[in-house]
RNA sequence: GGGCUCGUAGUGUAGUGGCCUAACACGCCUCCCUGUCACGGAGGAGAUCGCCGGUUCAAAUCCGGUCGAGCCCGCCA
């Protein structure tokens, strides 16, 4: 039976079977060592058999492997354990030299983004590349695992639509049966919808956005965290990412230890309540500080954001911050405008280690005020088949209600301490790759 | 959409008018090596310097075009 390399200490003095992929080979003439890979990391294999040896003559990095040998405990091995005496047997022979090294790690340098992400199939198979996935579905976990204690239902929404919804991001325009459809940029509509049957909703699902953006933070597809809840003020809007922040960053730094110390990650400093900053406080301080002029600008500056995020680090004890008190001259037309400052949107924005990770914001729920929004901040139908679900959802009592959509690839990137969304992304798409 | 930068063996880099018959590291091939873990040592193969054109006695190097890529801004998650 199959041992993983996992599970060889407990099989100290057995014969065992291991199964994986050739690592990395050191011949030293009359003793070879070997690293077998498998799904739970290696194995040092050690050959002393001149024949055993010769079974990997020509054999690549890849090279799919059965062995079979007793488990030594060996304090000079990796790990403490390595295998003794044993028999190999190439089940998939690899006899092609691989184009890119996985046995060290790979170039992040802008540059070379390019060949890592060409050579992505087996590029993937260096642990490091590995490490980064692994935080990122126990990211996905974390998620979903808080969201269910907070007694939300997952939901599934199209991905398909009839027309241009949301409205803001450029949209992925698609020949559907000789109609016109799009791709969803946001499960926005969908899940205020849902509130009105679950009254909590998240769903975890790709978005995709034809901008044409070529930027370390942008792509034409990505997965968005999206959630939506009733019976809410703005304040529970930032409790709960407050507790979801904090609940990732604690189940991946319990979970994941050995990869984020691979990569090299620094736990972020969160504290139980994020900070918040409202935008003219921003816009004050970031133009005091640095000389540039942003105050009557209505959104943050890239370089703004930055810079909050450094004077949350330093004065707030945060490396995350709330951004509060948007314009409402800016709003989409499903936001709420602040009920004692019709001035300002109910809106907050999330910021993490530099970059925006999530935009949230309570949503109008009144049907005559989100179809007069609608008509005059988005010139948008009501009759139109995009629209038109959500105002019936609304004509049909919608408590007041809020949520928010996250960046899956940019809150990887950032826990980990990337500096490319791409990085963070398995098969990444923008502007100029549509493959692998 | 605007601005800037970069294309040299499989990979990562050096070379920025003549010393380039293009260098180094990793990888690959052959040989040596019994505790490696970025193993070590000896030798070898591998590049018409992205492509097209121009300037020049001479171009990887300068100029123009083209293709490809990256970064920033706008916009966004």
């Amino acid at each position: 039976m199959r041992i993983l390399s996992s599970d060889l200490k407990s099989h100290v003095g057995d014969k065992v079977i291991i199964e994986g992929w050739l690592h990395k080979k050191r011949l030293l003439g009359g003793l070879t060592f070997i690293n077998v890979r498998d799904r739970k990391g290696l194995t040092q294999v050690v050959i002393k058999d001149k024949n055993e040896v010769e079974k990997l003559r020509g054999m690549q990095i890849g090279t799919i492997l059965r062995i079979e040998g007793s488990v030594a405990d060996e304090p000079r091995a990796p790990g403490g354990v390595e295998l003794h005496d044993v028999t190999l047997e190439v089940l998939v022979p690899v006899e092609d030299e691989p184009p890119i090294e996985i046995d060290k790690p790979l170039s992040h340098k802008p540059d070379n983004l390019d060949t890592l992400f060409e050579y992505r199939a087996i590029g993937l198979r260096n642990l490091q590349e590995t490490a980064i996935f692994k935080v990122q579905s126990a990211i996905t976990h974390a998620l979903r695992e808080y969201f269910y204690e907070q007694d939300f239902t997952e939901v599934r929404t199209p991905k398909l639509l009839a027309a241009a919804t949301e409205g803001g991001a450029e949209v992925f325009k698609i020949d559907y049966f000789g109609r016109e459809a799009t791709l969803a940029q946001s499960p926005q509509f969908y899940k205020q919808i849902l509130v009105g049957v679950f009254e909590r909703v998240f769903e975890i699902a790709p978005v995709f956005r034809a901008e044409p953006s070529a930027t370390s933070r942008h792509m034409t597809e990505y997965v968005s965290v999206d959630a939506e809840f009733g019976f809410i003020t703005i304040e529970d809007l930032k409790s709960l990412l407050s507790g979801l922040m904090n609940y990732v960053n604690d189940y991946i730094w319990e979970n994941c230890k050995a990869e984020l110390e691979l990569l090299k990650a620094a736990k972020p400093v969160l504290p139980k309540e994020i900070p918040s900053m409202s935008m003219s406080e921003i816009h004050e301080k970031y133009s005091k500080e640095t000389g540039q002029n942003s105050i009557d600008e209505k959104d943050l500056r890239p370089d703004e954001e930055r810079w909050a995020c450094d004077y949350a680090a330093k004065n707030l004890g945060s490396e995350a911050v709330f951004v509060t008190d948007w314009p409402a001259s800016e709003m989409k037309f499903y936001h709420k405008a602040q009920p004692d400052n019709p001035e300002l949107a109910d809106r907050v924005d999330l910021l993490f280690r530099g970059i925006e990770i999530v935009t949230g914001s309570m949503r109008e729920n009144q049907h005559d005020i989100v179809l007069k929004q609608l008509k005059e901040k988005a010139g948008g139908n009501p009759e139109d088949p995009g629209f038109k679900p959500l105002l019936t959802a609304m004509q049909s009592g919608m408590p007041p209600h809020g949520g928010f959509g996250m960046g899956l690839e940019r809150l990887t990137e950032k826990f980990i301490g990337l500096s490319n969304v791409k990085e963070a992304t398995l098969f990444p798409r923008d502007i100029n790759r549509l493959a692998p």
